[in-house]
DNA sequence: CAGCTTAAGTCAGTCTTGTTGACTTTCCAA
DNA sequence: TTGGAAAGTCAACAAGACTGACTTAAGCTG
């Protein structure tokens, strides 16, 4: 590891440095939702349509439990959306085969395709953010992130990072 | 800059590597919000008092039409807000002297006091992270944030840390 | 196998926080 | 001086979260 990190160079811990990262903490997030929120703008649906579509499509199969616990939500909550994305034939809700009480989700083509719409101008997004940035920004970017979560979310962020890789 | 940025080790840049970047911010942005959201839970008050509350302590004075701007909502919306903060005492509003259209935002004492247990709280999360992290990958984690802001965003983003510096 | 637990879904009601539309007061410039 | 723009306020509505109470179906266990 570099040097800087360790002795007694802890200006970047200071109050004032805190509170700027906290701000950019909220600007960048508003840029972050800005490119999907204006394409779901126009549909019937919002933010928690995306974020459900985002992670069916990245844990195809995922149950309903799974999926309320990683969107941080009640089940009434996801409820609602799952029942529009089912109605509207962008989802897909399959009985468990072990497990008959369990529903597994899936993306249908129609699913997929608003999936690529909005997850193409989130990706685009970050592609600039990363390339501007450069390489080892990116690694500080993802090391910062990941120690700000709770561990228990951090535990699924990895479980989640893994299937996919 | 370092030579991993430049010539054609763009690994970091694939779409696997993106949509790890999306969920990390994700679920980083709800560590991020948790502390506070859980002080303001017993009181009447939520996640849009306290933006409005920081960013009144960060730039005292600032009016109702300059604010909505930093927090991206319509005025009727900052509105709502902004009348309960100043039935209850937190935040005064001062008619402006050049332009008697205008109103100055300031915390009072009250308000200073609930900016403080907020502040404390967000502050402490992110002093972990960033102490976990690293100078170095501090630094990487404010650049990648300040390239994902809407580029009016990280005007205003920079005017109020040169205030507050 | 009887009874408890778990997964999912539903219904009803509430709260926060965003929206639009209509309005007043104040300022400034043609 | 008047007419438009800007700042702020009031009212009504919508999205998306919440709690609480309940049902159905399936699995597990003493």
């Amino acid at each position: 590891m570099g040097d800087v990190s360790t002795g007694e160079n802890l200006l970047f811990l200071t109050d004032e440095q805190l509170r700027q990262g906290i701000e950019a903490m909220f600007f960048a997030y508003r840029g972050f939702t800005a490119d999907p929120d204006r394409i779901l703008a126009g549909m019937a649906y919002g933010r928690a349509h995306h974020r459900a579509i985002h992670f069916i499509n990245r844990a195809p199969g995922t149950t309903v439990n799974n999926l309320l616990i990683l969107l941080g939500v009640t089940k009434q909550s996801l409820n609602r959306v799952l029942r529009t994305l089912i109605e509207d034939g962008l989802v897909e809700s399959r009985v468990g085969t072990a497990d008959k009480r369990e529903r597994h989700l899936y993306l249908t083509e129609a699913g997929e395709e608003l999936e690529h719409k909005l997850s193409d101008a989130q990706r685009a997004r970050m592609r600039a953010a990363y390339r501007a940035a450069g390489p080892q920004a990116v690694a500080g970017f993802r090391q910062v992130l990941e120690a700000m979560m709770d561990p228990e979310m951090r535990r699924r962020y990895h479980a989640l990072k893994e299937s996919g890789a």
